[in-house]
DNA sequence: GTGAAAGCGCTAACAG
DNA sequence: CTGTTAGCGCTTTCAC
């Protein structure tokens, strides 16, 4: 059904590479005649002649595709992500071939080895737990890696985060100067290290202000199963709670559904997200966050990925960018 | 860096085929010795042999990859669809090629000529307006293709959806039924033709009961800019407006942030939306919604697809999924 | 049982 | 200026 560029060459009366090189913008370099060259791009605009990338690519080792690996595709905070991401390498003439870990390792390993099989110039990463071996992986196979959201502490490769640290102190700062005397966190109970920092800034606190820590961790594989059940029940023995930090957005959603009283318009206590949500400015009451600046982050990732590709594999750096407390 | 199936075979003394059958596990079939052949799979685990996927395809004309086309990955209702997209496929050994076309007919054509460039195996489109000569140019190419959510009606493919009428009839008669005697409708201003189902139903609802209709069709590709103030100046000027039916998520959001009051707990009447958003059972008050059911819209996709795939191309056919009104 | 050889569609020297 | 040629890495047929 699709033509090749043997079959043009021949319709034409010329050689597959004349045509090769009209089509990539090489006749120039090639002194191919004005005259010819029209003809045979006209030709091509008329047969909607497309070359077979699959081919071009194994020719060229160039696959004009990179890899980009979040936790899951349909959450708030990865889907826009990523949608930056396709429209800045768009740009740039590149392809991006997504796919979601959902936080399980074995399916990030599966996902890299097809990526790197298929010749991706570099991958984005927001790697799983235990992942290190396989970053080492891609590396080793000269692919550029830009890791983000989390990172393993071991591995070393270029490295595109926020500040964890900062970001939680600023959200316990903001939960005591609205008074919460008392407020515990919920997180998850991975080890992801953004995680790990967000707790630690929270346990810093309490030390510093001798409040008496209150930590529920939920299990991140089963959270729809028993996150809520188990929320309301670490809630309800929690005597003078007054205020709730929750690691992440879809924590605080659970939040919200799982504490939320059956007939007042209002909740009895300060919750505040990390990780903003479009819908948190409009509820009642509104919900305070720590917002990750989504398109800054994607923008660096690409910019960081592109150079390497482009300009070769460099000495590995970190880059912060810094959150936002949104005080509503 | 990575090796090739030639140099393998050479440290192996073997021939390039002879790993080649191994691998894909031709061994029997060619009848090649137990020993040998476990002997073949050793060194390949050992070494960490992966083909070119690149090269393989090219050779077999299989690229083991589908292409999904939607609108916006990061949208609520997509970016969900395409992870339950991408688990049935990883399921079945193929990989997704996604992208946003973010409503733009050209974007979604070079999307497409890309996709094929690439040879993926099937697509699944929410195609955009205008890309009637696209379909067919996909279903030329002997692409087996799958639309959902929206179609060109002028196109005979494949064709999963809701039932936009039924369903924004259940969405008038709710309204009506919890007293809204002069509701309005917001929407957006493209041809879709399953906003122009939802609106056609509206406008039907209007007529059968002698309501003089209300409608804003807000501009889509300057919603973030110009939508609010839109809304709000229209909505100003509605007298007895009692209620208001938006044709989709996105707008219902719009609209509560638009017409939030500035200090009461309620909005003056109901909104009803169409596509459910993960806030809406805790809003205050709650918002009712239609909505369309993701998995099974998912899996009817695949399974259409996957049996185009593997059974060639068959006489198009319409699935029909039915949508819930979820009354909070 | 095994390996040589042709070919998938394209690019990129290098002759002419 | 144009065409021939030799791969890119893999599969698959067909002699040996």
């Amino acid at each position: 059904m699709a033509k090749s560029i043997k079959e043009i060459a021949q319709e034409l009366n010329v050689s597959k590479s004349t045509v090769s090189l009209v089509i990539n913008h090489k006749a120039e370099r090639a002194r191919i005649s004005k005259e010819l060259e029209s003809r045979v791009l006209a030709y091509v605009e008329k047969v909607g002649y497309k070359p077979n990338a699959l081919a071009k690519s194994l020719a060229t080792g160039r696959s004009n595709t990179i890899g980009l690996i979040v936790e899951n595709i349909g959450d708030s905070f990865f889907g826009p992500f990523a949608l930056y991401v396709e429209e800045l390498f768009r740009k740039k003439g590149y392809h991006v071939l997504y796919s979601s870990t959902l936080g399980d390792s074995q399916n990030a390993r599966d996902i890299i080895d097809s990526m790197l099989e298929k010749k991706v110039e570099g991958i984005i990463l927001a790697p799983t737990v235990d992942l290190e071996a396989y970053q080492r992986k891609i590396l080793e196979h000269r692919v550029p890696l830009v890791v983000f959201d989390r990172n393993s502490p071991a591995v070393e490769t270029h490295y595109v985060h926020i500040d964890n640290d900062v970001s939680a102190k600023k959200a316990c700062d903001h939960l005591k100067s609205i008074g919460c005397q008392d407020f515990g966190l919920v997180t998850i109970d991975s080890d992801q290290p953004q995680m790990l920092a967000r707790k630690g800034a929270y346990l810093d606190f309490c030390d510093t202000y001798g409040i008496e820590p209150r930590i529920l961790q939920l299990p991140y594989q089963e959270l729809k199963k028993k996150g809520t059940h188990m929320l309301k029940n670490w809630a309800a023995k929690q005597a003078g709670l007054d205020g709730l930090f929750f690691t992440t957005n879809y924590l605080c959603i659970l939040g919200l559904k799982a504490l939320r009283p059956a007939d007042e318009n209002h909740y009895s206590f300060p919750m505040l997200s990390f990780d903003d949500h479009e819908l948190f400015d409009i509820l009642n009451p509104k919900i305070s966050c720590i917002q990750q600046p989504l398109e800054p982050l994607a923008k660096t990732c690409v910019k960081v990925l592109l150079k390497e590709i482009e300009q070769g594999i460099s000495a590995p750096k970190e880059y912060i960018i810094s959150t936002k407390l949104i005080r509503r």
